[in-house]
DNA sequence: ATAATATCATACAAATTCACTAGGAAAATA
DNA sequence: TATTTTCCTAGTGAATTTGTATGATATTAT
């Protein structure tokens, strides 16, 4: 019942981004730095959230990544979803695919159907701009 | 961020135990027919329960597993924690063992400490009755 | 044109976890 | 003593996790 490392560095990630967003694009190798993240796996991840439009790129010097939209379009539920996969406790609740023949009788569903509205209500009410206000709060080095 | 079989069968295990609970050990064997839950695999689940004094067993013919205490005694979370493990979303909250040395300026971890909190807000209300309940107002075959 | 700098695309791999299976020992009962 | 049950431990195939490694491709600067 863990969130892996790929969905906690792509919220960082992000996070990042957003907190360096003055117009430049930011390279890999910097956040990787910044985060203590191997910049290899780094080129992984956010290359997920570049094939899903969540950053642009732009190859060669002076290139890297940047948010596409403003950090407040970002939910929490859309990053960790990008790159976890469904977020629900159980798969039996994701699609008719996982759904298991005791769905009728089985009063556990209701449990896992009652923890994964808790969550949501959590990752998907939360956004990249409430990351970046928490981050502020905490006071230190946050202008550029 | 799935919850695995072992705790989703201790749960079914338990509340199969409380839906039997009318004086009579109940065997291993019966369990797992009903559950369709291999009952070697149910045996080393039921054998944690049993070590936690959860459930009480009594070897021999005639012999089998009781629940130790009342439906409500037990919360969800005590029986998924002890068969999961902690149930926080990311282990830097769990211990000071596994605290990282970015605690102190990491925005994330306060939405893990908020994704937590709804999580225990659940699994630490409901127990076990809760689950019993549910299971009767399905309708069916839930006498003896 | 060439060299340097960056992203982009895959392949590989060590370690861990998951979900069981297997075999037998120990205890209680008939 | 035979049968029935729990109890204990070891093993195992498959998948997932968390990266490394290597090189191709695109862009810019000289």
């Amino acid at each position: 019942m863990k969130i892996s490392t790929k969905g906690r560095y792509a919220l960082r990630i992000m996070l990042d981004l957003a907190m360096h967003d003055i117009g430049e694009s930011v390279r890999v190798k910097e956040i990787s730095e910044r985060q203590g993240i191997s910049d290899k796996y780094l080129e992984q991840i956010i290359s997920i959230l570049n094939k899903a439009g969540y950053v642009r790129s732009t190859r060669g010097p002076q290139g890297g990544y940047r948010l596409a939209r403003k950090p407040e379009e970002y939910t929490v539920g859309m990053i960790l979803r990008l790159t976890e996969g469904s977020l629900s406790p159980v798969a039996c609740m994701e699609d008719d695919m996982n759904q298991c023949d005791r769905q009728d009788e089985c009063a556990t569903l209701i449990l896992w159907k009652k923890i994964d509205d808790a969550i949501k209500q959590i990752v998907d009410t939360y956004t990249l701009a409430d990351l970046l206000e928490w981050q502020n709060q905490r006071g230190n080095d946050y202008i550029i």
